[in-house]
DNA sequence: TGAAATGTTGGGGCG
DNA sequence: ACGCCCCAACATTTC
């Protein structure tokens, strides 16, 4: 906890001036960086949004949304002193390193490829250029390199590496938690010239110029105060039902903290540790354990680069995807027919988040019953998820396509009709997303082509008209997945 | 963090 | 009383 926080002035030449460059740790808690530029002096924090270095990953719309008020809630916490930039995080830093009399930038360590590209390239251009470079992990429990055998060899499954985790984690040296500064002097707005902070978030065009984000808007609320109220809720509202209605799609039994983790308004450290000082209980470690899949999947991208992009395990090479450009699209308007699907998407759509069960259907249907190639479906999720994250992203759809590590076997197909009946049995999670289908008895509305011509109007249905009659024949389309695969492992064989 | 097919068991109706 | 069939419920196997 800061305790104090006051601004001054640029310190004339020769003092110590210390950058803080925000990226996805937008807090000023258990922020390892900020600590360590805190305790040298006076701090200039920085954030550069750099669209042109991410590649195919460059942020969505509903994360741009987000990062839009998460900027907003630091600049105040900051006392409106955060400064704003966009363009090539190298060049912006050196140049502000050139005007001012700038000892050191510190950051936290980014686990994307391509944000590990930048840090090697920012940290070479300051280092010759004279100035210390202070780089820290604040976003995982450990750092991936880390979490690994010890030979340093990368866990491919997470049974493993969650015992080996939570061996590391209990010995208490990993989360060890360094004294943070009892004083943070940020110094005022040093290049503001014509233009506020505030207005410089605005510059950065980061809301949709469409006003489609008012369900993002109704839906959540970013920055860390919130970060840490949703947590301080979930422990005392939600815990301790966690283990059996987490899968449960019309109870809101989760967390919703994934958001302001991918963006670091909260660190897993606290939460981790929050979570140990409670009596344990069996929803307090199926919580740690769903931080331990975020762990994992971070490991993994960290040791294999390529997973964003690239099948994990190459058993899909010449797979026969289909490029099926109308289904895609049905698919992501959640209008397939196909109750759970289209529910899901929708909640996507108008929410920027998915329960999880919901996720994994959606993505089966796709990458399954449509033989549409999974990163297709990641695309879209990472323009539409508020929590988008490349490692979680990418590590989720190689998952239910089969060729990620510790991938469902092909042959695990979902049926969308018994998850929902399993999962959702009083169709509320239904009802809430397709008010269409709310007349719909219970055993019909999941499946509502199975309904006769006489309870379809009784319920005000019409199919083909004011709901779709389903994209695909399930049966059928899991015999052509289960047929594809079968022939894929012939020819390897 | 599957689903569907197949196998097994045991109770009840019935001739 | 007994064998037979049916079938639900559960377990196992296969994809």
């Amino acid at each position: 906890m800061i305790l104090q926080m006051e601004t001054c002035t640029i310190p004339p030449n020769g003092q110590n001036l210390a950058i803080v460059w925000f990226r996805q740790d937008l807090r000023l808690h258990d922020n390892p960086a900020l600590h360590a530029a805190a305790a040298a002096g006076p701090v200039l924090p920085v954030y550069i949004l750099d669209d042109d270095n991410a590649g195919e990953w460059k942020m969505g719309g509903a994360s741009r949304w987000w990062l839009h008020h998460s900027l907003s809630r630091l600049n105040e916490a900051l006392h409106g002193q955060l400064l704003v930039l966009r363009g090539d995080c190298r060049s912006k830093l050196a140049r502000l390193c050139e005007r001012l009399p700038v000892r050191q930038v510190c950051w936290n360590r980014c686990y994307e490829p391509w944000h590990r590209r930048q840090d090697e390239r920012v940290a070479k251009e300051l280092g010759d250029a004279g100035i210390e470079t202070c780089i820290a992990d604040g976003s995982l429990l450990l750092p991936p390199w880390r979490s690994g055998r010890r030979d340093g060899s990368p866990y491919a499954v997470f049974k493993p590496f969650h015992d080996n985790l939570a061996r590391l984690l209990s010995s208490g040296e990993a989360l060890a938690s360094e004294a943070p500064p009892r004083r943070l002097l940020v110094v005022e707005q040093p290049l503001a010239g014509n233009s506020q902070p505030l207005e410089r978030i605005e510059a950065l065009a980061l809301k949709p110029r469409i006003p489609w984000d008012a369900g993002l808007e109704q839906h959540w609320t970013p920055g860390e105060t919130a970060a840490h109220e949703q947590l301080a809720a979930f422990f005392d509202q939600r815990v301790d039902d966690y283990r059996l209605d987490r899968d449960s799609l019309g109870a809101e039994a989760v967390s919703k903290l994934s958001p302001y983790l991918h963006f670091g308004e909260i660190s897993p450290r606290r939460i981790w540790l929050e979570a140990s000082e409670r009596p344990a209980s069996d929803g307090t470690k199926a919580f740690l354990r769903q931080l331990a899949w975020r762990e994992f999947s971070h490991h993994l991208l960290w040791h294999f680069p390529h997973m964003s992009d690239q099948d994990l395990r190459p058993t899909l090479a010449n797979f026969p995807w289909r490029d099926d450009a109308a289904s895609l699209r049905r698919w992501q308007q959640g209008t397939t027919g196909i109750p759970l699907v289209d529910a899901g998407m929708r909640e996507l759509w108008r929410t920027g988040t998915m329960h999880n069960r919901a996720r994994m259907v959606t993505a089966s249907l796709l990458s399954k019953n449509l033989l549409i190639h999974w990163l297709a479906g990641a695309r879209w999720f990472w323009d539409c998820l508020v929590d988008a994250d490349l490692a979680n992203n990418s590590f989720g759809w190689q998952w239910v396509a089969g060729c990620g590590a510790d991938a469902a076997p092909y042959f695990r197909i979902f049926n969308p009709v018994l998850q929902s009946r399993k999962f959702d049995p009083q169709g509320n999670y239904l009802r809430r997303w397709l008010p269409e289908l709310r007349g719909l008895p219970d055993r019909h509305v999941h499946a509502p082509w199975e309904a006769s011509p006489g309870e379809l109007r009784t319920a005000g249905v019409r199919l083909d008209e004011n709901y779709p009659a389903p994209i695909i024949d399930l049966r059928a389309s899991r015999e052509r997945a289960l047929a594809a695969w079968q022939a894929l492992r012939r020819n390897r064989a």
